[in-house]
DNA sequence: CCACGCGATGTTTACGTAAACATGGACTGC
DNA sequence: GCAGTCCATGTTTACGTAAACATCGCGTGG
């Protein structure tokens, strides 16, 4: 007796996966008749779809994804290219993107890139320009891309989060500077003369997008511009940041450009005896779940980041579903200003 | 004249990616020189590798992986199950994964399972089973898994985080146990008669053994065990507890099940006048980045979940290479404890 | 009553790659 | 000087799937 999968040894190595044939030969019907049954196409007999169901059961059939994808010329996978998911806003983000991937049909890749370098990064699209993948994502300023010659596989759809390269890519992004405005304008509503920023690191577009909005905002209400204090997203650069600004007694008010740098300015505030919002109020950015039980509350500026993930989806979709037209273009998700108990009217 | 692909009209729409076929005929050799010098095997002069690389670049040739993968018979490629990625030590855990696995040559997918119902984890891995995928990590409780019929795919390989399938699974966690230990040890050697607990959810395991460690280290020192407090992980609930625990003059130490529910519990005791830690100790479990810098500093357990990706990883490529003994059993990292301020002795 | 049509199923082929085998020319050793 | 060898390269084949085409049998209408 012959023993499938020339198994001659019993529970022998069997390295191979059961394949279409496998059943086709114990449900004695063709391969194709197990394709059109695995793929729920018509034109198959009540009778014959049990007993190919069936061989399936038994067999413990699953179809071979790369041969699918080698036949069809597609994978069903989206790349999702990031520097950290450490960071709140990237890994809700991320979520986001997976969840609505998935729900289409697709499933994602993710490819980190421990160290921001150059070589990196084109490390990174190099190794994703072999992967399988329809469509990439791609969670950094671009501009990190294409100062060499380092060029996005051509034959790969793009969207870009945080990134001004709304011009020759699809970007999808928060509106920054529409949150960032919202925070100052808070601020100065409240009776602020002007309000102090501590940025995230230079190389974040969104950061850089905060600081320019607040600086405009600022200049148009006619106010005085004060220094900026550079943070890195960091509660511990928040909190150098606070430091500093606990000893002017010019500073009413502080826009950080997260709420973790925010979370490091409260402490230090604290520590000095500087009260918020009495004293001193705060504003910061992105609402992470935290925010709401800082001490005091803080007032932040909400991201919608399950939408950025939604819409990055989608355009992915798009592009890889339409017929071949790239829609450069920048797509600005609202952003909300959360008020809670870290701003108040100066006390004068 | 026979067009290949159509592409009669320049810049017209090639669907069709390049193939070796397409470099070869360019560089005017075979495809098996181009597969050759595409992977670096020897046996190809010079002057023809020249030849085929140049034509490579003319063309933009990029491997096709879906073939590769066919041929191969693997994907080089991790799955990675998982409820949210919302979780500090979710994100990091995967995080590092992704990052050791690419360091190997391996990509990671992420399969997201919005509501941890049985279907949808049974879909996921149903959908998993038919994924491009040669080995899978679970990040979750597996009771939630094989209650049922549900199966594990049979042919792929599995390393489970988070719980305590270690007799039939390959098993990767904090050592959770230790950790809790370590919290409630630190307080009652600071003089406190017994330590006040606030729970995760139930339906984590991760939570279920510090609770339980919580409870065994108090008995062993022959204290009271106060009743618990429950937790779902998030600073809300923490806040809640505390705002109970705030009321009882007799709990003078805390400890919490992670470092978020901490933050609710410190703005509690902040709001209700309770000195931390004079009045009351707390300690947090995770060592969030944040911690450090909340009112007072938080003393919390550290967990290195990047030791617990690296390991993940690990384990996973054993199953894939090893020829097919499946090394069930639990692999802990060990945790240590972080002292910061917002721990001390009682005031008596 | 036969041809035609249609529905169920089988057969062929192609997707892109790479191992295995084949070829053919140059060089070596005796 | 000729057989043996080895090296560079070409040819064949298989991986698993599914579209396209082929076949076969049965029922029906003219």
């Amino acid at each position: 007796m012959v023993e499938r999968g020339g198994s001659g040894v019993p529970g022998g190595r069997r390295k191979q996966r059961v394949s279409m044939a496998d059943v086709a030969k114990l449900a004695g019907v063709s391969s194709q008749t197990v394709s059109r049954v695995s793929n729920g196409h018509p034109g198959v007999i009540a009778s014959t779809r049990e007993q190919v169901l069936a061989a399936m059961r038994e067999l413990g059939y699953r179809p071979n994804s790369a041969a699918r994808a080698l036949r069809y010329g597609q994978f069903n996978t989206i790349g999702v290219i990031l520097f950290s998911l450490s960071s709140t806003g990237n890994s809700r983000t991320v979520e986001a993107i997976a969840t609505h991937a998935a729900a289409e049909g697709y499933a994602i890749t993710l490819i980190p890139i421990d160290v921001p370098t150059q070589d990196n990064v084109l490390g990174a699209f190099t190794r994703m320009g072999e992967l399988a993948v329809d469509a990439v994502v791609v969670i950094m300023e671009v501009h990190l891309l294409d100062t060499g010659t380092v060029q996005l596989p051509p034959g790969v759809h793009v969207v870009v989060v945080d990134s001004d390269a709304g011009d020759r890519y699809c970007v999808v992004d928060t509106d920054q500077a529409d949150g960032a405005r919202k925070a100052v304008r808070h601020l100065l509503d409240l009776g602020h003369e002007t309000v102090w920023h501590v940025t995230g690191p230079e190389s974040s577009y969104a950061g850089q997008r905060r600081t320019q909005a607040w600086r405009t905002e600022l200049q148009e209400a006619g106010r005085p511009v004060p220094p900026l204090l550079h943070g890195d997203w960091s509660a511990e650069s928040g909190y150098a940041a606070g430091l500093a600004l606990a000893d002017r007694p010019d500073c009413t008010a502080v826009f950080t450009a997260n709420d973790q740098m925010a979370l490091g300015v409260l402490r230090a505030f604290h520590e000095r005896g500087v009260a918020v919002p009495e004293d001193i109020s705060v504003v910061g950015f992105d609402d992470i779940p935290d925010a709401a039980y800082f001490v005091p509350p803080l007032t932040t500026v909400h991201q919608d980041f399950a939408e950025v993930g939604r819409r990055c989806v989608e355009k992915a979709l798009q592009q890889i579903r339409g017929a071949g037209g790239v829609p450069a273009g920048t797509d600005l998700v609202p952003t909300s200003l959360v008020v809670r108990g870290s701003t108040g009217s100066p006390r004068r």
